[in-house]
DNA sequence: GTCTATACTGGGATAGAC
DNA sequence: GTCTATCCCAGTATAGAC
């Protein structure tokens, strides 16, 4: 078997997977040369080269650099939209509140732990196309969907503008992650998970008299000239 | 003293004038086409065009393109440590908790009302020269010790760590504020702005069980295996 | 001190050899 | 199917006339 099939198994397509594997390298290596550089700078021949492929070989996978950048912010979206929706469910299966919330927020950070840099990158100077924005508005609804629901069920909540706090629950926790691990040491993180956890569970299950009145808390302050 | 000094009062430097209008009048443009364009494809020739001179006298003011977007955000941020400087007198002087997040947050709505376009431009591809840099994060520095202050100074205020909760405080109104106002439309400003202040209030004096606890909340969250 | 015309450069993309 | 050489353009910046 081992040397008569020397033939036969190995057949029908090693270019292919081949082809597949230069296509990652070339991700992989785009991935940390925008990391690095920015979008910009990020020059397809610094690709090439952090690839070891030549220019041409390049322009043999990728029609051009955007597709480049685009492909791996679909792949992002893709892994983030399995992530989420597998974390989604065991956030509603989680006992209180708290648990569901903290959930939330690690793998938040989990996912920014990665490679924070290339995921800036890729969320501030990604080339606007219209069906990319198309799909990333999709997955933001989608994540404020699941959020929703999420608060929905749990009896503990008690804001009355369950839409408008799942977006403000989605967009704090993802933008506050982001920016801490893009410039870390300025807070350490298990105290931020704390904290932040701590807030959003404050928020959603308190009972401070501001959320109990309808249009003004306090009289007084709704007096403030600006 | 009418026509005997026709002479006197309006001399010695109609061109300095002029020439700081001009300059003025770069910038604006620049603006305007930073925000409409960004960086990349607000190029030279646009700005000019926008400001009505030719690309040569541009660069007659200027000595290149990052030189203007810098000039841009030295100015922004001029302006905003001046009106975070006067903002926190007020919210010190303001008497609720309450009312200091509203002034607080009301503020960083209106910074970002006049051009959330631009704003994202600055901050998200200015130029990172080294010193502009420096500048901005010894901005944000000093308004997480503002916020520290006041903070420290309202006896409603019951989280532990006070140091954290400010740089928390800081980045939660800035970077929500920041995305609601560059895509608005996904939620009422109104609503928005009671949501956020609710939350940060209740962060910030709640007495749920979450912050009483040294290290761990409830026991059976943190058997979370992730 | 403002203009027009243009030089220069960097980088994306392609041609064509092997 | 990978390479090298090169085309080509956009955009910054400058030269020099007026």
């Amino acid at each position: 078997m081992a040397s008569g099939n020397r033939r036969l198994e190995p057949r029908r397509r090693p270019r292919q997977a081949r082809a597949e594997l230069t296509r990652g390298r070339i991700l992989d290596a785009a991935a940390h040369v925008f990391a690095e550089h920015g979008y910009a700078a990020g020059t397809t021949n610094r690709i090439a080269e952090a690839a070891r492929i030549s220019i041409g070989s390049l322009y043999q996978y990728f029609p051009n650099k955007d597709a480049i950048l685009a492909e791996l912010l679909v792949r992002h979206i893709d892994d983030g939209a399995r992530a989420s929706a597998e974390q989604s469910e065991r956030a509603l299966a989680a006992g209180s509140l708290e648990a569901a919330v903290r959930l939330v927020v690690r793998e938040a950070i989990e996912t920014h732990r990665a490679d924070p840099q290339l995921l800036r990158i890729m969320i501030e100077e990604a080339p606007r196309s219209s069906d990319l924005v198309e799909k990333v508005s999709r997955h933001e609804e989608s994540r404020i969907a699941q959020f929703g629901e999420l608060l929905a069920r749990h009896p503990e909540v008690r804001v009355d503008d369950i839409d408008t706090a799942a977006v403000l629950l989605a967009s704090t926790v993802e933008l506050v992650t982001h920016k801490l691990m893009a410039a870390p040491a300025r807070v350490d993180i298990e105290r931020f998970e704390r904290a932040l956890v701590g807030m959003l569970v404050r928020y959603l299950a308190g009972d401070l008299p501001y959320g109990r009145t309808e249009s003004s808390g306090t009289p007084d302050d709704r007096s403030e000239p600006e």
